[in-house]
DNA sequence: ACTATACTTCGTTTGTTGGCGAAGTGAGAA
DNA sequence: TTCTCACTTCGCCAACAAACGAAGTATAGT
């Protein structure tokens, strides 16, 4: 029940299953979701944190970056029902298919040249 | 994803949790439910009123008394798949064991007749 | 050693949620 | 019609959650 309970609260938060989304297409440090959902990076670091503490989303340290990805197949079931079910059930969204896009874009670079990337 | 996110919220709760599995068996009034979760008449309406307008429960008016069912074959798939995903990932819990022996003994009675089965 | 950078944690503010009781609604009983 | 009962809505309060900036941690570069 608390399981359940930890991942519905996760699932419940726009922001998170945007991050979700971005996260589908690999691994992402901080930064790059930090410019995707332009919000504090605090903030970001937070809502990451609620993910990985539902176990949907694993972290990764690299020097001073966090890498961030979906939970693999060592996952419990619970996750990776929970994560398909997301999935399947998107409706078409203009905020998604606005992070689709810009994803795109911010996923070229690398972490140290975010700041570059940043300005187009 | 507006949808998505009404789903997630309404379920991550555990009180409505709790109703959402109480209604497995079948229809109940809201005294039943009042009597099962143990809170404020107003309390109870509220979290089945969020159930259904997350389109996992439906209510039927019988005179004064209002009965709510889980979402039928007619609901749509986001929804079924909600409900399947709830049902499969249920670790034993000791609350949800009290429940479902403590409503055995509230389906017996008629509401009408629920306050002489309270006394019990 | 010092600085800069990437992230996390802390404290605060603001908005949301869960709980209650009181008042309102509407159907059946007297 | 009037009363009662089952439920819903409203108004309030306490607890929680999301956002931010500031301060803290840790690693890489100078």
């Amino acid at each position: 029940m608390r399981t359940l309970l930890v991942i519905t609260a996760a699932l419940s938060d726009a922001t998170r299953v945007r991050a979700l989304l971005a996260l589908r297409g690999g691994e992402l440090c901080l930064c790059h979701l930090i410019g995707l959902l332009e919000l504090a990076p605090s903030t970001v670091s937070k809502h990451l944190d609620l993910l990985v503490r539902a176990g949907l989303v694993e972290r990764r340290k690299d020097g001073r970056w966090a890498y961030f990805r979906l939970a693999g197949r060592a996952a419990p079931p619970i996750v990776r029902h929970a994560f398909r079910w997301t999935l399947e059930n998107l409706d078409d969204n203009a905020v998604i298919a606005r992070d689709a896009k810009r994803l795109a874009g911010l996923r070229c670079c690398d972490p140290k040249e975010l700041a570059a990337c940043y300005k187009s």
